[in-house]
DNA sequence: AATGAATGAGACTTCATTCAT
DNA sequence: AATGAATGAAGTCTCATTCAT
């Protein structure tokens, strides 16, 4: 047994040490931010040597995009386990129960969020400059925007969701929505208490996208 | 003497050049984020010398925290100042209706938003990881928190905001939306119509914070 | 066995992999110098694996070492080779012709220098910093130089080679003069015509070594 | 006076600091090759600190550039004052005479090269590599073959040069002779004596460049 | 025999900061 | 008061080399 973890072919060596580092770096970036998460440090905390992670992943840009697409895929595995553990049948739900209940998984992971997840949080951020350009988060950015936007049309082709609204915006309010929560949440937990904002946010979205009968319509009413 | 108008005292000229100063990081910072923007491209920018940043504002993290000062000044004048414009009686208007408006000339001065208030956006983003402290921004954020919770907790006495809701927690992520989705604005603009996207979240709001008779009700049925 | 034909011996795969590194660290001292071509890149280049440059010659000075010899071994019987190909009946020629003919040739070589006779050069250049040491350099300057001076002092004794030179400075001088004008015409081909060069520099190494008097007149007589 | 030197204006500190590290540069570069100068030893040299360098030049490129300039303006300086110290007058000089004198006057210089000299040979290797680019050698090369070639063109027309060569060819091997022997020199000057080899080149260059039949005969003439 | 994983020294560069002018 | 010269820490990246497989 102890045999095995010593002796291991050298692809599985790769994979491990790739893995390390993958892992550090997220947890590095969520602490410190992508800037200050030194290279060294990465390797460091990896428990491998300073140079590795440029050797492996050629550049800090490119590991920091490996880590992008890393936590994406990480984040989205998360919840959809979540989403199956609560014994949903995921295929007999809406579309707006489907949107509710991704965000407030995702919300509730967010009470212990994973370096991966908060490390997401901490890109995101990071793509606020202008002229910044975070690798790999445009990719993801415009996957999410897409997924989000698809359920979204087609919650209002079932009418699960008010039609009065563009997919596209709604998706992009969404995307803001959920993300600016949950940067609030990560850091200013003390503020709030976690279950009561999970559940502000859940009656905010069937609010908003809900058909809605009468109770839409007076909202803008006579005004603007 | 004459000369008065054309000779600046000092303390003019000092506080000229400090108003560059700031102008002048603030664009770098939206344009590059904190950690890029040095100080010396700074002064350069105020068409000042490379060492007067440290000179008048004595150590990087101080001139940070002053641009997060002035910005939230600014963008909280230049808010005021459009409703105003407006000419709504602001007296007259229920908490609500302030709170739309507020948000609605937020993202609508988000279509050509000024350095500072995309510096803001910037700095609000550097705060996400963990052990981050941009100088100022706590205290910015805590008034911010507590203006919108007092205006949320009034509407609840007047029965314009309904009352199912801690004010605290409707602060939490109401900041965390207005951000959010300005921050989606600022550099995804080109994703969706930004009108579409003010309407859309003039709608959530009010969906999300009207007492709304009925509505609440059946949202979330069932259960949780 | 039919074996034989297919499945090389390890000896001859090791020699066939020697070659082909000596080879690809040949081209690619020529394209980037010495200290920039890089044993992982060598080892590439040849379609071998990264570790074998090391694995095979121990470190890096040594393998740049073979590749002098090698590349001086190479050269000298690329010259030789052109020389008998011209027909020349090589020991009835004087001393003087010999060295005519010999730089002639190997100018004539530099029209489509091989990887190895540009690596030369660059090698060369690589010895002149002070502190430079090209392991294997020196060894074959020293060749070269001697091989020079015979060559001189027997047409000295001949009489096809002016009598008021040190052979030795002679040599020094010649050899300054080859490499110094194989350099030029490696990079700046573009710069004149290289069969004008090469005329020009007949000339020239007549002119210098022809005894004098009537020497110049029959130096470039009949042909060339 | 010893206050002079303390106490400078800015602008006199940084001069004499940037010659500082252009001398040491020049003195690194002629010792150990471009590549294995560093920037932080270069500073160390200079007395000053490692980021220096960097700071004032740019980049280690552009440093190497400025040296080549620099040392270029030098040596070109050092030889027109070692010719009119000799006590020439140069405008009654033949064009040949002036080739001749300024080769010599480089090669005695060779004796006891300056750092300069050194360097500028150094990085005139550094070029061979196909792919390098030693920034602002190309330039200096061209001016150098113009000039040469513009000699010479002057020598033909007014006869003291032979008129059967090409100018640009002559001036390409003209300076690929005096750079190759200067190499050879600065490195191997155990291997023959300095003086012998001045004269052997001063006697090439006569006879490759005089206009031939009654040319050679006075060409070494009386002496030297 | 051969591969390539892993290390760590050393290079260039950026930049906040200190200090002389 | 203001400038900018100078420093040195820290970061990214390259690469020869060592070592396990």
């Amino acid at each position: 047994m102890s045999d095995a973890s010593v002796r291991r072919t050298q692809a599985e060596r790769r994979n491990h040490s790739e893995e390390a580092l993958l892992d550090a770096a997220a947890e590095l970036i969520a602490e410190r931010g992508i800037d200050r998460a030194s290279l060294a440090t990465i390797g460091g905390r990896a428990g491998l040597s300073r140079g590795l992670p440029t050797h492996y992943f050629g550049s800090k840009d490119s590991l920091v995009a490996q880590v992008a697409r890393h936590a994406q895929d990480r984040v989205t595995a998360a919840t959809l386990m979540m989403l199956n553990q609560d014994q949903h049948r995921l295929d007999e739900l809406s579309a707006l129960e489907l949107v509710r209940l991704t965000v407030d998984t995702y919300l509730g992971l967010s009470d212990h969020p994973t370096a991966y997840q908060r490390a997401l949080i901490v890109m995101w951020g990071s793509t606020f400059p202008a002229d910044s350009s975070v690798d790999g988060m445009l990719d993801a950015d415009q996957r999410s925007y897409d997924g989000w936007a698809d359920l979204i049309a087609r919650g209002q082709r079932e009418g699960s969701i008010r039609i009065d609204m563009d997919p596209a915006s709604a998706a992009v309010v969404l995307l803001g929505f959920i993300r600016g929560v949950a940067a609030q949440l990560f850091w200013d937990s003390g503020v709030a208490d976690i279950d009561d904002i999970r559940k502000t946010c859940s009656a905010w979205i069937d609010a908003a996208l809900a058909p809605a009968a009468e109770s839409l319509g007076p909202v803008v009413p006579d005004g603007r």
